[in-house]
DNA sequence: CGCTTTTGACCTGCGC
DNA sequence: GCGCAGGTCAAAAGCG
């Protein structure tokens, strides 16, 4: 992996147990380039993050990260947008796993649920989620493997054009070491 | 009272 | 064309 940087998470004092107040920012305006976490503690950690800019990326964007993963489809269609619903848009659109408790990751934003599906091969349902600034249409879904209970699949559609409202100042705390640790 | 969640209906793309 | 699967809408209910 080349191009991605390895970044292990150093749990603090005051991490909680679970992921229930574990905070993490993947949206802000400079995500065009990810990275590729990986959490060697089990239970409260990053499996991986999959990326797909269809811009950027011309091969196929179904990216593997733990064996028997299910497949995130990433990719658009070059056909004329309907501008009835904005169903099929050329948004980027990127998702991770993340191992945890439960399903709702608080990662600074603000997120409307809109809609909850069951989805096929999967006893878990996905939820679908929007953001509620204003003029802000970034979209998420939130999916649990029904293999493997224990991860939870997020992918986001879309980037915030807004900062964080809420109080961040222990994942900005995170944030720094992350750029610490890739600027290396 | 305002915002969020719930939930069934509706829409759209796709494969047969 | 039809049915399925995924995605969204919107009215009603829930909640602080």
């Amino acid at each position: 992996m080349d191009n991605y940087s390895t970044i292990l998470f150093q749990s603090s004092s005051s991490a909680p147990q679970n992921s229930d107040s574990f905070r993490l920012n993947t949206m802000n305006s400079h995500a065009q380039n990810h990275e590729f976490f990986q959490d060697h503690e089990p239970g409260n950690g990053y499996i991986g993050l999959i990326t797909s800019m269809e811009n950027n990326i011309p091969k196929n964007s179904t990216t593997a990260v733990e064996g028997n993963n299910p497949v995130i489809e990433t990719e658009n269609e070059a056909k004329s947008a309907k501008r009835k619903r904005e169903t099929k848009s050329k948004k980027p659109k990127f998702a991770f796993q993340t191992r945890s408790q439960v399903d709702i990751l608080d990662d600074g934003y603000r997120w409307r649920k809109y809609g909850q599906k069951a989805v096929k091969n999967n006893k878990f349902p996905r939820s679908y989620y929007r953001c509620t600034y204003q003029g802000c249409n970034v979209k998420k879904q939130v999916q649990r493997l029904s293999k493997d209970e224990g991860v939870v699949v997020t992918t986001y559609e879309g980037m915030h054009s807004h900062s964080i409202e809420k109080s961040t100042d222990n994942f900005e705390h995170i944030l720094s070491q992350m750029q610490i640790y890739t600027s290396s």
